[in-house]
DNA sequence: TTGCGAACCATACAGTTGTTTGAAACTGTG
DNA sequence: CACAGTTTCAAACAACTGTATGGTTCGCAA
């Protein structure tokens, strides 16, 4: 029907496959998939889905124009496969409760999950790609932002509001739970979304370098205001005391069957 | 050298010009250029400057394809024109500290200011734009950013930077009323810019209909994390315990010249 | 009416986009 | 070497973009 190597089956099949065939230095196949996700993650963060063009994508891969259409059948596949790729390595790199276990109090584990956010917003490099691309899919999102909520987001605002469960206690409603994740959520967002606008501001702060100190600031900021949620007046969100609150309306990232 | 009525001229001087020639309804070209204002703010707000179409902005507002070209000498024109206008009438209908003076205690203003943030960035209709419009300028920022941060952005944060100062005492550092100010700009932003997301994750909930309910949240949660701000320790940015604090670097903006 | 400038319009233009195509180069295998 | 399959390549394609152009219509004063 198409050119191109196996477009029906899934990356991961592909990537198997080509292992099998050379595991050591890959094929040359490989190579150049690997160019061009390297390639289009740059540019993708850089100018966004539709102002990013295959041209400059290939060009800076040392690739050939069709290479893309070859490999992954369009610029849309691509996309989502750059998206997979950044969102993996992302979180192999920052997992989301980095350096603590289920043991540790709550309050660690918030604070853990605060940096780690804002590490895998903020770091440099390579695993930054995922916070660009996740700014521009919320900004302006494409087809690809339906799989990342539910593969993703849905799971770690889930873990978000376990930890926030025990911090608030049994008697926390589910929609108070919810209101506080965002407000934690919001503040980590912020530093990556809000960039263009604090360079202005604030010439030279607040970037990868002072992530410690962001952390510090939003964990001591939000326990604060955790602390103070009194959360005895009525509940419009019903399910008040439930030992295991499903957050989201989704399902849980680990549930696919 | 170019066609069109004064492109030379401001966008005040040519509405006072027309306003002279034709006080009642309007000259023709105003009307023009009006319906071309409306529909770019909503093809702008919906698609972003760079995917939305000049032929698309003049269908809708039911002029030629030159008409752009021939009133605002052309798209980017035409755009900073759009984001200018939205500005005006967001803050014309929401003012920063709506339903509030400034003898008011700081808790009060500082209410008011979440709310009215919050009304600008949810409320329906036309005001709305400058939401969307300042999310898409975040996420993917054109020339116009710099215009946007120096004449509105940096007052306003000034503006809240006063407010906590006083809530925060005057032992409080400019670092810390800066983090603070963030905290609390970050949560009013986030219900704007993950507005797709939240979609997703809570489906029908946190929309225009719940700014109340989510000011009071926002405002209770940041009260809490400002009052346990212990700021006696260490202060990095200086300027501690000055009575008017300059939050930002840039000019106040209301002090041009 | 005539004259004149402002406003509008259909059309054309040059540039860029994602994608397709058919052939060439390369790969490993018999 | 010969051959088949995979990968790469230059070129072309159709669609769409913002802008420019030259002519037409409108409003109004003389």
């Amino acid at each position: 029907m198409s050119a191109g190597p196996a477009l029906d089956a899934t990356p991961e099949t592909i990537g198997a496959a080509a292992a099998d065939q050379n595991s050591a230095a890959g094929s040359s196949s490989a190579q150049t998939r690997e160019r061009l996700i390297e390639a289009a993650g740059q540019v993708f963060a850089e100018r966004g889905f539709r102002q990013a063009t295959i041209r400059q994508i290939c060009n800076r891969a040392g690739a050939n124009i069709a290479a893309v259409n070859y490999h992954f059948g369009g610029k849309r596949h691509l996309y989502a496969a750059v998206l997979r790729d950044a969102h993996r390595r992302s979180h192999d790199e920052f997992p989301i409760f980095l350096d603590t276990d289920p043991t540790d109090p709550p309050e660690e584990r918030l604070r853990a999950f605060i940096r780690s956010f804002l590490l895998r917003m903020l770091a440099p490099g390579r695993p930054a790609w995922h916070g660009r691309l996740m700014i521009r899919e919320m900004a302006d999102p494409t087809p690809a932002l339906d799989e990342l909520v539910r593969d993703s987001i849905t799971g770690h605002f889930a873990d978000l509001g376990q930890v926030l469960h025990e911090l608030m206690g049994p008697q926390a409603s589910l929609e108070s739970v919810r209101l506080h994740a965002m407000s934690i959520v919001a503040q980590c967002l912020f530093y990556r979304m809000a960039r263009p606008v604090i360079e202005r501001l604030v010439p030279g702060r607040y970037g990868s370098d002072e992530v410690e100190a962001l952390a510090q600031h939003i964990t001591a900021f939000s326990l604060a205001g955790i602390r103070a949620s009194d959360d005895t007046k009525g509940d419009a969100g019903g399910a008040s005391g439930a030992s295991k609150m499903d957050i989201g309306s989704a399902r849980h990232r680990s549930d696919q069957p």
